[in-house]
RNA sequence: GCGCCUAUAGCUCAAUAGGAUAGAGCGUCAGCCUCCGGAGCUGAAGAUAUAGGUUCAACUCCUAUUAGGCGCUCCA
């Protein structure tokens, strides 16, 4: 189905290499076909003689001219040449060429969609902030690039899941709860004592202390209260739980976590991300999966006690060092509760696990791998993608990020600046593991500096064409008889773009590189803009108007079906 | 100090899993509106951090050097 001519091509060499080596055990993958970017070269090339002139004797030259020899007549190559150290061009008809615009008028919505993944299911895990204050713009990147990965895994035919995983059940989550007291004793006029320097201190903390005001005026308070500034942040942590009473200490805690995770999901929901679960810590305590995953290392030997802590052999599955499970005070680690999501991951029954990380994360995935092997036993695979963070700036300045002191840009903010759509296309245009800046006052432009004007506009001036095509009483109809009338270079120019698109789809889920596509999109918007301004369109001749229209209409398929993968909108009219 | 990642044009980024002459945009310079949307188009100048190595072929792989980011908690 997809490109093949391709295939032909693949198939000939394939036999022409059966015909040439006997017994040879080449496999047909791998013969790579790459498309010509220089058209001298053909339309397809193969570098198959040079991969293995050396294994079978021969120099690559005269191995291509025994492979060429032996390649059967086939009505879509016309020519076959061999060029430069030993490169096999391949020169085909003009009619192969414009099927790609019969496919793409036969599949419309579904062209680019393929069947790689089928049957095989796969969780998406990516965001998964802590619940402890708003998303900030570092997350974007990664809450961007999660979702775009899922569509296209999705349009691969993958069976895929978006997970968030929640923290709600660790030491940052009683920091936040006492961060609320404190701001609550303060809206009460009793707020000497309870503070501590570490606490978080943004604007939200005091719109959840007024909320637990609102509701439960004075429930919360403490009367009494010691100076415990001096004390560590455990001790604090403790002196509070005790003072307040632990199932009330809980209630303000839920209230907290409720309310931050309301937030979080109204950021994604305006950024057009929607989760098939959420995910929470907390559970992994309540249904004991924590105590038994700890359980099943001690009975496999990969634990041991060493300063009254319980520590797991990391280092025997490649991490540098061994790493604590339990703490000397029984508390579980960041660390216990991952591997036991892990676990409930594989045992979900997913063939891939994909996890999406800040690149600051990078030193954890080796125990976590090492886990999650431990337990997938090969039924499962673990991926682990690090996005790298983006620096903001406004213009040339640079916008500074500190998330304990609240000054951060929150995502939202970034969002209703310049829009969901400029965000996620911006964020997707660089390859995830680049640094990258991500300048405000650009993403909010109206030119062509804006890769998503420039793409939207070009889907645009589509719609306009055929708006104008109605004002002038003008009809049009799809007929793939009068294809060979797009002869002009830049016509035969666009085909080929058109034509690479399933495979822009199959490797950019591949290399999870979101970036091939939207480059993409750019370099197809600009082959359009430039199309459109030396060529008119509308032309009288019936039959050129409508080859040139089912042309451009199937850019429009194009655009529409790649823009829902990024995850923004291609207006018809801006 | 140890480890991971990165280094491409003046700037921001590409380069199809090692392929042919390293591509875009911004900026600079020179052009294009009797014409379907000038939110656009055409052209020029300009680059693989350094030194070795592997290969028919290296921006891509290996080694060293230099420069930057991140991580080296019984933190999450």
């Amino acid at each position: 189905m997809r490109n093949s001519v391709k295939n032909t091509i693949k198939d000939a060499i394939k036999k022409s290499l059966d015909k040439t080596i006997e017994n040879n055990n080449i496999s047909i993958d791998i013969i790579e076909i790459n498309i010509c970017k220089d058209k001298k070269f053909g339309d397809f090339s193969s570098n198959i003689a040079m991969k293995l002139a050396s294994k079978f004797n021969y120099k690559p030259k005269e191995f291509a001219k025994e492979i060429i020899k032996n390649i059967e007549k086939n009505e879509s190559i016309l020519k076959i040449e061999i060029a430069g150290p030993g490169f096999i061009n391949f020169f085909t008809s003009d009619i192969s060429k414009y099927s790609v615009i019969e496919n793409i008028f036969k599949e419309k919505e579904s062209f680019g969609k393929n069947n790689v993944g089928k049957d095989l299911k796969i969780l998406v895990e990516f965001v998964s902030a802590n619940p402890t204050g708003p998303l900030h713009v570092g997350h974007g990147r990664g809450a961007a690039f999660g979702d775009c990965i899922s569509n296209l895994l999705i349009e691969n035919g993958y069976e895929v899941s978006r997970e968030y995983y929640v923290n709600d059940a660790g030491k940052q989550i009683d920091i936040l709860t006492i961060s609320v007291l404190q701001r609550y004793h303060e809206l009460i006029n009793d707020s000497d004592k309870f503070s501590y320097d570490d606490l978080y201190k943004g604007e939200y903390i005091w719109d959840i202390a007024a909320e637990v005001h609102r509701n439960f005026k004075t429930k919360f308070q403490i009367k009494d209260l010691k100076d415990k500034k001096n004390d560590s942040i455990d001790e604090y942590i403790s002196y509070a739980k005790n003072i307040l009473t632990i199932s009330k200490f809980e209630e303000i805690k839920k209230i907290a976590v409720d309310f931050i995770l309301n937030d979080i999901k109204k950021t994604l929901n305006l950024a057009g991300i929607a989760y098939n679960s959420w995910f929470l810590e907390s559970s992994l305590l309540k249904n004991n999966s924590l105590k038994e995953i700890i359980e099943n290392l001690e009975k496999k030997n990969l634990t041991y006690t060493k300063d009254n802590a319980m520590w797991f052999k990391s280092s025997s599955f490649g991490d540098e060092k061994d790493r604590v499970l339990l703490k000397e005070n029984k508390d579980h680690t960041y660390l216990s509760t991952d591997i036991a999501y892990h676990r409930d991951k594989i045992k979900r029954g997913f063939h891939k696990v994909i996890n999406i990380w800040g690149a600051d994360h990078h030193g954890y995935v080796s125990r976590i791998n090492s886990a999650f092997n431990i337990f997938a036993k090969g039924k499962s695979e673990l991926v682990i993608l690090l996005v790298q963070f983006a620096n903001l700036y406004r213009g040339n300045e640079k916008v500074s990020m500190s998330t304990r002191s609240g000054e951060f840009v929150t995502l939202e903010q970034l969002i209703k600046e310049v829009g969901s759509d400029a965000t996620r296309f911006f964020y997707l245009t660089r390859k995830s593991d680049q640094h990258m800046d991500f300048d405000i006052e650009l993403a909010k432009s109206n030119n062509s500096n804006n890769p998503v004007y420039y793409v939207q506009y070009a889907h645009a001036r589509i719609c306009s064409i055929f708006r104008q095509l109605k004002e002038k009483k003008m009809n049009y109809e799809y007929e793939k008889e009068i294809l060979h009338l797009l002869d002009k270079e830049e016509e035969l120019k666009i085909i080929k773009k058109l034509s690479i698109y399933p495979e822009i789809i199959i490797n950019s889920s591949k290399k999870y590189d979101p970036h091939l596509l939207t480059n993409y999109m750019v370099e197809l918007a600009q082959e359009i803009h430039s199309y459109y301004n030396k060529f008119q369109i509308l032309v009288d001749d019936k039959n050129l108007r409508n080859a040139r229209l089912s042309l451009i209409k199937s850019a429009k398929y194009i655009f529409n079906n790649s823009s829902k993968i990024i995850g923004i909108e291609m207006p018809e009219k801006m």
